[in-house]
RNA sequence: CGGGGCGUAGCGUAGCCCGGUAGCGCGCCUGCUUCGGGAGCAGGAGGUCGCUGGUUCAAAUCCAGUCGCCCCGACCA
């Protein structure tokens, strides 16, 4: 691979086109610790881009920050039984410090509903310190078997939003409100459409009551679960003795929610917009919107070149838009590399536009746009530069977000599908298909030993077919709701 | 945890069967010529051959053990 300058294709191996994706466009890098991974700047770059735009949505939201402790009491976590059941076989269990061993083990968090519900119990009383609206930024770990950069590690980045509500009511809103962020945001900023929906009892979070999820179409067809929005019901407020003096002077356990999207997120992103020149960045996340690429002959053309070059760099910095801030420009004016290799370098790297400029635009006062989502390049005068960039770039998000959805409408099946077909489907290309369920769990398992699609959600309403579907995919009973399959990462 | 594979320079590898000075490509450093889609030439740096032990005059190579990683199957954002 190192010395073949073309990415494996992602037709012919699209798991190996996504490993040489993130590694060559030093997204991250694998650690000395197995399942372990660096996330490198330019990867990290994206992730801190998402986290601004999300922690000003839930600002937005009235929710506040705050940082709960890394190490957990190991009793905590069996206080809730479903819990413990789903987490403990994943835990990392700390048995020892400075020396000793440790009365009671402690584990590294994999989630914080413990820890977060146990210190919300100590800070409420009544109805009036109610809602509660709380978001951390943290890491946490979870002893994952097969990982995988970005998408699943031993430890991954993310944030947790735990909220307590004095009604049933307000925390199914809250549920869904929080759903409803994620889903904006992945559509509007990561350009990667989401179907939205509630999980099914066997993918439902262990402690929650309900738990929905935002599901995006890779392009090998296979689901991803992008972020989730729990309602916990009343399940930790009983663990954890989380009550509150009603209005009418009753005392009421909590209503709490949780919701969390992590780096997989970055993951998603490749996966949604990479092609078989590297990864391409929506310009909404991309740490550096546009790159100019200076050329010359000989010193005397690049001395003008570049101050030029400097020039147009200086004039586009100063670009304030709208959503994004400032313009994040960059100029390559390293010595010693063809032009034409820093191209390839920098669509592998999936910055959004890229200006050339060499003597002849000097001489012209134009040079060459080149966008990264379609490889289309345009001449254009340097006196509208910035405006030019701009509106580019905001096509270039919509358009990216548009390609994405028809391509993932393309791989949609619906509509009265053979379950021998959809076997056929699953063992091919694979798809999203929307078909009927009985409800049975049996069902599904089955359904799931068969063909190794799940459920990835039973869609919220506005993704279901026109026409319900009558009976269920596999058994042939009557439906009861609609259910969208596919294969899962 | 079961099955398969691999550890040799930063990366990718040859050499191993048949023991005898560790080689190649990419990358890196220096210089000159180049520069509008992956540059050329010349010179150069870089290695406890995963680790431990054994056999041998001699081990990357043979033997034993050990550690680690990757891929495929049961859990998961």
């Amino acid at each position: 691979m190192a010395d073949d300058k073309k990415l494996t294709t992602r037709a012919v191996d699209f798991s190996a086109w996504y490993n040489e994706t993130v590694l060559r466009a030093e997204l991250a890098d694998y650690s000395p610790v197995r399942g372990c991974m660096v996330i490198r700047p330019r990867g990290y770059g994206i992730w801190e881009r998402m986290q601004r735009q999300l922690d000003t949505a839930f600002k937005d939201t009235g929710h506040q920050n705050a940082y709960f402790p890394l190490l957990i009491p190991e009793s905590f976590l069996r206080k809730e039984a479903e819990h413990v059941e789903g987490f403990a076989p994943q835990t990392a269990v700390v048995t020892h410090g400075g020396g000793k061993k440790l009365d009671e083990p402690l584990i590294i968090r994999p989630t914080s509903e413990t820890m977060i519900y146990a210190m919300f119990a100590k800070w409420v009383q009544s109805y009036r310190d109610l809602p509660l609206l709380i978001n951390q930024w943290a890491n946490v770990v979870r002893w994952e078997m097969r990982t995988r950069l970005f998408l699943r590690t031993l430890e991954f980045l993310w944030q947790e939003g735990h909220t307590a509500h004095a009604t049933e009511a307000e925390a199914e809103e809250e549920t869904r409100r929080m759903l409803n962020v994620y889903r904006d945001f992945m559509e509007a900023w990561m350009a990667m459409p989401v179907v939205t929906g509630l999980k099914t009892d066997s993918e439902r979070f262990a402690g929650a009551v309900r738990t929905y999820s935002c599901e995006a179409m890779m392009q090998d067809n296979k689901a991803l679960q992008a972020g989730t929005s729990h309602n916990l019901g009343q399940n930790f407020a009983r663990a954890f003795d989380l009550k509150f003096q009603s209005e009418s002077g009753s005392t009421e356990f909590a209503w709490n929610t949780s919701w969390g999207v992590s780096t997989r997120l970055v993951g998603g992103l490749v996966m949604t917009h990479g092609d078989d020149f590297g990864l391409r960045i929506p310009p909404f996340l991309a740490p550096i919107e546009l790159v100019i690429v200076p050329i010359w002959r000989n010193d005397e053309d690049r001395t003008r070149v570049l101050e030029t070059a400097r020039s147009i760099l200086a004039d586009l910095s100063g670009w304030e838009r709208r959503k994004t801030g400032k313009l994040r420009v960059h100029l390559d004016d390293r010595e010693g590399m063809k032009p034409g290799a820093k191209y390839y370098e920098w669509e592998l790297r999936g910055i959004p536009l890229r200006l050339e400029f060499g003597p002849r635009d000097l001489d012209a006062n134009q040079c060459v746009l080149v966008r990264r989502d379609n490889r289309v390049k345009r001449t254009v005068t340097l006196d509208s530069i910035g405006e030019d960039v701009s509106d580019l770039l905001s096509i270039m998000q919509t358009d990216m977000r548009v390609a994405a959805f028809d391509r993932r409408e393309a791989n949609s099946i619906r509509g009265g599908i053979t379950y021998d077909r959809f076997r056929e489907v699953m063992e091919g290309d694979g798809a999203f298909v929307y078909a009927g369920f009985c409800g049975s769990a049996t069902c599904e398992q089955t359904i799931k030993e068969e063909t190794k699609a799940t459920i990835r959600v039973l869609p919220d309403e506005e993704f279901r077919s026109a026409e319900a579907p009558e009976t269920c995919l596999r058994c042939g009973a009557k439906s009861v709701v609609e259910a969208l399959w596919a294969k899962a990462y």
